[in-house]
DNA sequence: AAATAAAATTAGACAAGTCTAAAAAATAAC
DNA sequence: GTTATTTTTTAGACTTGTCTAATTTTATTT
């Protein structure tokens, strides 16, 4: 139906707009494609002639109902193909994103159908991310950051801002995976870092601000 | 590495030649790719200067060992995907061609070994083809066409020769399956159909040569 | 072996997606 | 409220993979 490049810059706007909420403009997009940013005012051009955005030009653009229901549709695939990596094939968190930004732009709906039943109809994905539904759907997940949290707290580790593999093998390293329980012991007031009980080990282990601030957790 | 359709221009060239068992000519490829003459002699010139077919104006192409391998690889992977989608996914072997060929385009070696393994190491796809090893091996499996097979043989249907769903849907609605038992009642001289016992049932069951010469079997 | 038919190639064009360099518009600075 | 800076767009070019139409080579007839 539409091109890998058009699916991915529909998927770039989505995010965007997420984040923002309003209008997104064109070197945003061309940083998150890795492109240039003429290259960036075509293909914007191209999906408003499809009717995917609307555009006017220096002023942004921001996704139709139909260019959004695309883009929701691909993020569904991506994160219902890492739950397949991650829960079947046991790849690693840190590896399942680069895979599944390929596996996100097959093109068959009977194959995601199919594919969500196997997997047990997953709500989030190995990052803890909501899976959209098969009708666009997308529940509200209601995580904190754990860098505003306060002492005593206790917590369970339900997913991350920062996806890049660097963090997520850092936490791997820290023993900090999806569903851990963390208990707030200290919250250093000078740099803010925090003192917390992972799975009521008794070894504290110490979190800086930096990473307590890419860390999601919801209350007990 | 290498685009999808350079990909899929190796994979019919490989099985072009596997069939004829020589050097490919440029209208079967343009008939199994599905595209024109002048596509095919332009990829070719592209496929040469990259040492992966050898070429001659005018004489038709044969794969180096270099463009094999990656033939093979594509047609292991594809293999490898079909199976995923009958086994886990359910879907019916008249249905998993088509969405193996957007599969076997995804490019991580270890995404593949990792399927193998979860798969626990076919040796065949969902229609009795033979899956290509991780270093390329390709096992004989040694198997005849029931059309050659004579009275009273008793058999394993192992196999198809035709790949096409409506071949592959008549073979539902007629009770065999890969694995089913093939006992030969009669061999009408005639018309060289065969009356056949499925799994022991007691109803024989009618088999045109057109048919019985697209079955795979072997001995029991 | 010349004439005809079939197969393959070349030449030139086009669409998709990208790029660089230059121009235009919007925003920020003074 | 001009000037300077940043952002965005345009113009023109390039690559990949495809096409049509014309030409060349090979194969087949008679």
């Amino acid at each position: 139906m539409y091109s890998q490049s058009e699916e991915n810059y529909l998927k770039a706007i989505y995010k965007l707009s997420e984040k923002n909420k309003s209008v997104v403009n064109t070197n945003a997009i061309a940083e998150v494609i890795q492109t240039k940013a003429a290259s960036v005012t075509d293909m914007i051009r191209k999906l408003s002639e499809k009717k995917l955005l609307k555009y006017e030009k220096y002023k942004g653009v921001i996704l139709t109902e139909k260019g959004w229901k695309v883009a929701v549709s691909i993020v569904r695939k991506h994160r219902l193909w890492e739950v397949f990596l991650h829960e079947k094939l046991k790849f690693g968190w840190d590896e399942v994103h680069e895979i599944a930004e390929q596996l996100e732009h097959i093109d068959s709906i009977l194959l995601i159908d199919k594919l969500d039943e196997y997997l047990g109809f997953p709500s989030v994905d190995p990052h803890g991310d909501v899976i959209p539904g098969k009708d666009g759907e997308i529940k509200k997940n209601n995580l904190d950051k754990l860098s505003t949290m306060k002492k005593g707290d206790k917590l369970i580790m339900s997913g991350v801002v920062d996806h890049t593999p660097l963090f997520l093998q850092y936490l791997d390293k820290s023993g900090i995976s999806l569903g851990v329980t963390i208990e707030i012991m200290e919250v250093n007031a000078y740099d803010e870092s925090l003192s917390i009980k992972i799975n009521n080990h008794k070894n504290h282990f110490q979190v800086s601000k930096d990473v307590a601030r890419n860390l999601l957790v919801q209350s007990i």
